[in-house]
DNA sequence: TATTGTTATACTCTATAACTATA
DNA sequence: TATAGTTATAGAGTATAACAATA
């Protein structure tokens, strides 16, 4: 294992597995609260998700929000089912396509789809950095989910 | 809106949500990359977390493995199952308290957690970034998973 | 009485396969 | 035949409640 990382290799692979788990850990906890801050709003985190991807001025087909979800079609069935009960969305054929149904978000969705976008980004956990830590934090974010990673991972 | 946040509040704000955002998307990544590499060692996500958190030099109880998971007892018997079914688990009974169980890695076990250790904390997401950059990100880490956010919260 | 581990049960999330109605 | 939505089913994860054995 020598030939292959130098010392300076092996600090900077431990550093990186740090990093890692410590975000890792922020995640976790950044996830908790937006569970617990939706469930307030009466939601489940994959139904509050679901609302928080339909647009309230353009319906879209409900293929359109398993793509956004990056889930089955056969998933969202059920959250539009929940979302439907609750007064948040209305199914509506599509006259052009019969097969289609378009997701219409009601009056009530709109605002209640308001506060979980404000929950999915509630920004607490970052209420101790400065501002030039934020803007650095925000760079370093940008980099690593942008190109920060080799094609084949 | 106004008496409450000045412009430069607000794009503060505005940014934090963004720096959220961006997080979150990362730790998507990372999870979904590290369940991939789990399944690939026979292990489901939750079965591999609680192998990671046994020690292999020092035998603890379920009860113990519970709370290290943050989880319910109950969900412990499934996950322990299914690692002794592996053979990378054994329960033995302690001798001590006749009630509690506790969990020993097999010599299999040991070098599948090591496998699944190095999974947990794969850092290739960030081979991006320059030394400088990742030193930089470590501290940001630290500062928010420590002190950053309000006791509220 | 209290605690450890287990069982029974239920809910959520997600996936696959088969069905229907359209196209 | 292909597609949109649905249904049926299954596995994984997690939670609560009740139970047996032990303390």
């Amino acid at each position: 294992m020598d030939h292959m990382t130098s010392p300076r290799a092996t600090d900077r692979a431990q550093l990186a597995r740090e990093v890692v788990l410590r975000l890792t850990h922020v995640a976790s906890a950044m996830r908790h609260h937006m569970d617990v801050d939706v469930a307030r709003l009466g939601l489940t985190p994959a139904a509050a998700r679901a609302l928080a991807k339909l647009d309230p001025d353009r319906p879209i087909p409900s293929r359109d929000l398993a793509a956004q979800l990056e889930c089955d079609r056969s998933n969202v069935t059920a959250l539009v089912d929940k979302l439907e009960q609750l007064g948040l969305v209305e199914r509506r054929t599509d006259p052009a396509d019969r097969r289609v149904k378009t997701l219409v978000v009601t009056a009530a969705g709109r605002s209640t789809r308001q506060a979980v976008e404000a929950v999915l980004s509630d920004h607490r956990l970052l209420a101790g950095l400065r501002d030039a830590e934020l803007r650095t934090l925000h760079e370093l974010a940008m980099k690593i989910s942008d190109g920060g990673c080799p094609a084949d991972y």
